[in-house]
DNA sequence: AGTAAGAATGATAATCGTTATCATTATTGT
DNA sequence: ACAATAATGATAACGATTATCATTCTTACT
């Protein structure tokens, strides 16, 4: 089943249309790649059909995201991000606090003790973030250079 | 050493001033538990001194994080929060998406694990921000009765 | 296919958190 | 005590997000 199956699926169990809009906003989404803001995604969809409005981009990636195809990542410049889960196996994330940069990880090992704590709690899952904060290797020797 | 001390150090080392509203803004966020936002230590900072302004607070709060002495948490409804780091061990979240409530844990194998993450890609690490998302126990109940 | 009912859209205004500005006040080293 | 300079608080400015609303599109029913 495809992402756009998906979501015309979640729409119509929760009473909603698919329309012309939303399908192009979400195929703007999936055809890019990262963290992007919702004007990123606007430039993309507009790429697509012109007559896209912002305001459709907000309240259509907070469905694409309920639907579970997109998980909110970290705030860059004061603006939320998202990113589409399609073809992009799990991972958390590890961002350099001076540089900005971001490396995608995976360790099973933690996936798996967050398991352990969602039942020691009886919750029920329904997703997580993780974020590591640090200075990498470029930024300490920047850092390092001019002292 | 107490909070106070340790961010007075931190201000003569950073070239800034400890005035008057610094203390009282520090002293009303470590009186209060838990996530504050800027208008939560806003009010309790107006209780000691009514003349406290909030950009104030907003400069402060800055201060107090960089100092080590208060970490960001989660976005509660569009505002930041803050909670101090006094009395208050190391600890991550596990929030209900129904009903909001928080629940803090440990994992010593997930804080080793992360620890693990940094040095495999030289990293130095500073710090981080982990939310299990779910459904609790009461929530559960809740929607299985809606149903 | 045609139509009526209601949802979705896009432009715009409104809201709200945060940051910048600036005249006044407080702090510090001498 | 004083001069130099940083900090403050009020307010304006800004930017992201949400609400509003007239118009347009979807859909279910005929």
């Amino acid at each position: 089943m495809n992402e756009l199956m998906k979501f015309e699926t979640y729409l119509r169990s929760h009473g909603q249309k698919m329309t012309r809009p939303r399908r192009v906003i979400l195929e703007a989404f999936l055809g890019a790649e990262g963290h992007l803001s919702i004007d990123d995604i606007l430039r993309e969809a507009k790429k697509i059909d012109p007559g896209i409005g912002q305001a459709t981009v907000f309240r259509t990636i907070r469905l694409i995201t309920s639907a579970g195809l997109a998980r909110e990542a970290l705030q860059e410049d004061g603006a939320r991000t998202f990113e589409h889960l399609a073809d992009h196996p799990h991972h958390d994330h590890l961002l350099c606090v001076g540089c900005g940069k971001i490396i995608e990880f995976l360790s099973p090992l933690i996936e798996q003790e967050q398991q352990r704590i969602f039942v020691r709690y009886g919750f029920e899952p329904r997703g997580h973030m993780m974020e590591l904060l640090g200075l990498c290797p470029e930024c300490q020797a920047k850092e390092r250079g001019e002292h």
